[in-house]
DNA sequence: TAGATTGTTAATCGATTAACAATC
DNA sequence: TAGATTGTTAATCGATTAACAATC
């Protein structure tokens, strides 16, 4: 995946969390917040904090910190969940049918169009409203209806093949549940969350803390 | 979270791609391999392999390279998989079940002894030949089973609180899917797996290509 | 032995933190 | 105005890469 702009991605994934803590603050009728503020509520330094926004622009103020509203509302933007994404699921397993109910994910303007999967047992089911397509059908669904993301909850072994053939389509992004890392040409987003590997993290800081015990 | 060894969380986050790409080698029947023919597969370079490898031991041969079979057993150690982990699952919505059903889970160790939820309308469900228990008994089930990792699937809300009850209780550690950050006291291990921060990298990164584009 | 490849130190690179002038 | 806090540059820290002597 080539990037465009000079952004490091250290900057990137916290910008999430920025959007959510000041949704918080919001809520809480809280108007306007210092960089030193948000480093007491983030656990960010203030100054990674003042240098993090300042990428995109300065939207504070000297003597005054940072207005709440307009600060979520240009870090909406910056997310670019000022728009909706069109989306579709290929697996219609556990973790497929899990994040197609995922309120959170319709929420945030990520709209699904379509599920497919491979299984004479799942193809025909509904789920979240969606009749499972089989996966024959993905490519001429994803023309007709100009997706731009797939999801891939697949098992391991057929997840490369698949991923292909959606960037054949001209897919700009997929988010990969599969615990597989995608070879792809072109600049295809890939986001992955490989579940095993977070697992695998808590049982060797689980070992570590064991071992240090004795 | 305290940390005890000097390993950094760089390090550690790499361990289970290695041990995933060597378990891949083992499949194909191949016996050796250098930091380099690791670099070309893995995509990390040879030099911070070596570096990372040499953080637990010598596991190499000068001339040689790594024994597979060898390197794979020494990593799942390192990373803690030659034992079991009593686990339970907080919330059994979408994301809980998914996860008990998650079949890489119960083959890497991780085994489920309960799930819990708060609503009428789960308690009594049967998921993974597991009886939803109401929330009110997960103390006295975490003490009487030896509980060591909670998982917790449940909205965001009540998430904090029940987080703190499981720590109370000794837990060590905690995988979180819930959208927030635990504020918690002592040193249980908290390993996060944020869809929502997943979701708005993805949505970033296109907003950033399309911005490129004009 | 000669060639290959590790283990490890030193150099580089990038990210975080500190400092402070600018200014609201 | 005086105090507060940003935006931004410089200093520090940590992680990655390069280099090469050791050695199988």
């Amino acid at each position: 995946m080539e990037r465009f702009s000079n952004i490091s991605m250290a900057v990137v994934r916290r910008l999430p969390k920025y959007h959510r803590y000041l949704r918080e603050l919001l809520n809480n009728g809280i108007g306007r917040v210092s960089s030193q503020e948000l480093s007491r509520i983030t656990g960010f330094t203030a100054s990674q904090i003042r240098q993090d926004l300042n990428c995109f622009g300065g939207f504070g103020q000297q003597g005054y910190g940072y207005n709440v509203e307009e600060l979520y509302q240009e870090l909406g933007n910056i997310l670019g969940l000022n728009r909706t994404y069109k989306t579709i699921i290929i697996g219609a397993g556990n973790v497929g049918r899990a994040i197609a109910n995922y309120t959170f994910f319709e929420e945030s303007g990520f709209k699904l169009y379509g599920m497919f999967d491979n299984s004479p047992k799942k193809i025909g089911d509904i789920v979240k409203g969606h009749k499972v397509l089989p996966i024959e059908q993905v490519e001429n669904f994803i023309k007709e209806n100009g997706i731009e993301i797939g999801i891939l909850c697949t098992p391991k072994e057929g997840t490369q093949k698949i991923a292909e053939t959606l960037v054949n389509c001209n897919i700009t992004a997929i988010w990969n549940f599969a615990p597989v890392d995608l070879k792809l040409e072109g600049n295809v987003i890939i986001e992955n969350v490989h579940l095993s590997e977070s697992l695998f993290t808590i049982s060797f800081l689980l070992k570590e803390r064991e071992d240090m015990k004795k």
